[in-house]
DNA sequence: ATTGAAATGTGTAAAAATTACACAAATTTG
DNA sequence: CAAATTTGTGTAATTTTTACACATTTCAAT
């Protein structure tokens, strides 16, 4: 293996050059950072995201998304999965990165960047254990202003949803173990906000072939029972695409 | 138009609240935040990016993205504006937000973060004025290890890139005003790392509707010259889709 | 002027994907 | 047992994608 001569070199002489370069970090400008996760939901019916009351006085009365400013010594994933967790007792959600907004006027407070984490699940899957600030799920339907710029940020997080579900399985988690067409058509539906042909997404599905048939039916519906189905994740994982093509 | 009652409130109880939100953001951790400007560059053959020598000790040797730490109460869109001013004399390029990287080890010297900016750009027609550390375009091929996290940030807004410009037309940034079929496809197929079919290229351009035939021909090959069109961006932006279709 | 090299311009047939669309059968509820 | 609801299924028409070859134009070299 080539080894560069700059990387041969002692203990001490290592040492300071990273207190060198801890100098020229610390004499950067800090700037305060927050996460805020936008945590939508599916129940079945409605597509719903995690709101509290925001804490600062001078937003009483408008909803505010799920934040907290990152710890010292934090990475954001981590203060990500720290927020949701202490402020609503879940635990173990995959969250993603979406975007970091810096807009110097977003915090009456002074400058503060917020980095937005978003995630998609099943409410019926996830219990809220901690009510405060009247932490609920709000239907994506009816939001009005909101604290900060949590409303642009929501709505770019729900764009990002809308592109990001149809280029990867998210929906599936949204799901029961075992389910039906008629459940993964609706998921789709309440998600993209648009009305799907029911052959022609079976179709698709049945083609795309990540699906097991179960050989089961539904067992709770007040109709004519569906199949059941699961998804391979696993054989999803192997044949994942890469180029799609010029499209725009 | 309906007000909330919290929303009248006198100048001096505004400004009690705003002190309070002051007092809040002045409570939080702040940290080290940098921008790192991953430019890439089409010179008509291959496809390079804006690489320097690290100002770093430890670093020394390997290279570096263009990065710098954003000013006090600087919007780090215009921080990346400004490193990319001062580091290489361009101005008003169009720089678009990518990712925000965090790992607590990817510096030296402390946790700073960094939020990744990328561009795509023609090299001919934006000339580097200054050439400190080494500043010059790299070819995308032969990258060996870089200072930082750099390699992981440069690859995460290669393929980036890849999928942003098969979604949008960032490539006719690089083309001159009026271009051939050949610059097209030849863009394509270096930035996309693949072989096209020119018939099926041509028959896909032509289908979008978005090319302007200006009627004239190249003068400049040194074989029979092409027709030259010209990107109807109006155009463009009046048709620009929204659903593409489930597909993965 | 001729020749060779290089790239342009063009069409079609086959395959694949998308779309629109209707009716009989299964099940629950009242 | 009747009504309501939802499942499950196929086909024809259209559109999109793919693979593929040859004559023509121009430049450069001789």
């Amino acid at each position: 293996m080539k080894r560069e001569a700059e990387t041969n070199l002692s203990t001490s002489q290592q040492a300071k050059l990273i207190k060198d370069a801890t100098k020229l970090v610390a004499s950067y400008p800090k700037v305060p950072i927050t996460v805020d996760c936008v945590i939508f939901g599916f129940d079945g019916t409605e597509l719903k995201v995690l709101l509290i009351r925001s804490d600062l006085e001078i937003f009483k009365g408008s909803w505010s998304l799920l934040g907290d400013f990152a710890g010292d010594n934090e990475e954001l994933d981590e203060a990500a999965d720290r927020v949701l967790r202490t402020r609503t007792g879940m635990d173990g959600v995959y969250l993603e990165q979406v975007r970091t907004f810096s807009k110097p006027s977003r915090h009456p407070g002074g400058r503060v960047l917020t980095v937005a984490y978003c995630s998609l699940l099943n409410i019926e899957h996830h219990q809220l254990k901690i009510l405060d600030n009247e932490l609920h799920w709000h239907s994506i339907q009816s939001l009005g202003d909101m604290a900060f710029d949590h409303k642009e940020i929501l709505d770019y997080c729900h764009k990002w949803l809308q592109k990001r579900i149809q280029e990867h399985p998210l929906g599936f988690n949204l799901l029961p173990d075992k389910f039906s067409l008629r459940e993964l058509q609706n998921l789709y539906e309440v998600i993209l906000d648009i009305k799907l042909d029911r052959r022609n997404f079976r179709k698709k599905f049945f083609a795309m072939d990540f699906l097991i048939d179960t050989g089961e039916y539904e067992d709770d519906v007040p109709h004519r029972p569906g199949r059941l189905y699961k998804f391979n994740f696993q054989k999803y994982e192997k044949n994942k695409k890469s180029w799609v093509g010029i499209d725009f």
